[in-house]
DNA sequence: ATTTTATAATGGTCTAACCATTATAATCAT
DNA sequence: ATGATTATAATGGTTAGACCATTATAAAAT
């Protein structure tokens, strides 16, 4: 009938208090608060209490602790840093397969290009196919660019997360990219011809989008992707074919 | 030329070294781990700089802290509520608006349902019937089970994405839904023709599933979605309207 | 057999000190 | 004067030891 009687752990008070000051504003990105010993002082409790409070605080995303004179626990700016890490743990707790995740990356990154083909303006093209010719340059230099170029392939999709101007793709695709990352650096090669293809993709994307023809932007980014990932899959099956046997070896924790 | 020497923080690398233990499964769901005394012991460290380890990945969702005899830090299933969490964090510093959840639910559901279109078994499609049963007898006693009915209808999106067989798609949408629940509560009230409305969107998304048409079953599950963000987001105004002047007073935090 | 009470293990909190890092001020050499 | 060096002090990082609060289990009482 009744529920446990709410029991507030002191550090738990301390996180609510400071995470609402910064959520509705009366703590600002930039803004340094007190020192420990100050602080500690204000909400009458022990130090190491108040840092127990200010590491989770830390670790929500919501302040940086620095070190040294002047140091202190500074207010940050939120962003998508705390989404990705909680994705990667969902990953790497076997919960989550590369596949799963470039299927993921797949529907998002055409869901992306359409909303970018619908709300594009003139100065969004020009910023693309600024990009579009960085792409280029490390295309003429040909395979020795080849981590440049998908830099750029990396930073041409999230400026069309900006383009679609729906603040919740560039979080998502954040995180989908820094967690892909390990996989691509481990397992994607390209040749020169593959680079040229996915170069060749990427300008008729933009074109796409210049024409706002939002449909065919969904299949061609789809497929892009799905290129993306067909290299990278192809490579896994490889390396894990001649590496059955090595499995890692790990130290125990000897709890 | 060179990096910042690595300045190993102790308590970072006992959160490292137990997350290393619990991702590469060392250490299992429901495991606990020793007592505090006994850790210290083990990584040589006082208990306070322990603590800070632990509130670290209690707040990362690794472990759950009990109290009393028999308690400690025990392991946990990861899950998407850390996700959510953060998520939320970004909606609540005004990096995303309603608008954007919306129309990534919209996009996202509809995503969801074509792929569960592809890959729906005759078992699924029994569960999600049982489901629209649940919902028809909701609707059946008009709107005094409306909450009930939100609820079932939750419950068929989440089947959905189980049947999308993606986890990533069970994770975000999980995040969606407790984020945008919120909003609903405060704004979402549904008369009895939008609710029967609403339930034969569900019995023709269930049988398009079925029928394998996974495009039309995608304009239906974003056509849903959209409905319920049209009552919400017209509500939302209204209220908006007559509360302009009413906004929230914060008591000040002091620092 | 059931209820009550005591016990002990565990996390939660506090105090008080010292160590490590670093921006700033003071000092020194030129 | 000016630039380099050194000392100072503020701040977070860590330690040690104590005591409080909660709770599963065992012991005692009914």
């Amino acid at each position: 009938m009744f529920q446990t009687a709410r029991q507030t752990k002191v550090f738990q008070d301390v996180v609510a208090q400071i995470q609402e000051a910064i959520l509705d504003g009366r703590l600002k990105t930039g803004d340094t608060l007190p020192s420990e010993r100050q602080l500690k002082e204000m909400f009458n409790i022990s130090r190491g209490t108040l840092r127990e409070a200010l590491r989770v605080l830390e670790q929500k995303g919501l302040i940086e602790i620095k070190l040294g004179v002047g140091g202190g626990s500074v207010v940050k700016d939120v962003n998508a840093d705390q989404v990705s890490e909680s994705l990667a743990l969902l990953i790497r707790s076997q919960k989550v397969s590369l596949n799963h995740l470039a299927e993921f990356r797949e529907d998002v990154e055409g869901i992306v290009a359409a909303h970018a083909a619908k709300r594009c303006t003139e100065a969004d093209i020009s910023q693309l196919k600024e990009l579009l010719n960085e792409a280029r340059k490390c295309i003429a230099q040909g395979t020795s660019q080849r981590d440049a170029f998908i830099e750029i392939d990396k930073q041409i999709h999230m400026a069309l997360a900006v383009v679609a101007q729906n603040p919740i793709y560039i979080s998502v695709l954040h995180s989908v990219h820094d967690n892909i990352h390990r996989y691509y650096e481990q397992y994607l090669s390209m040749e020169e011809r593959e680079l040229k293809e996915n170069y060749q993709d990427l300008c008729d994307l933009v074109k796409l989008v210049e024409k706002r023809q939002a449909d065919k932007a969904r299949e061609l980014a789809r497929d892009h992707v799905s290129r993306f990932n067909q290299y990278m899959t192809r490579r896994e099956n490889e390396t894990n074919k001649t590496n059955l046997t090595s499995s890692r070896v790990t130290k125990p924790l000897n709890l």
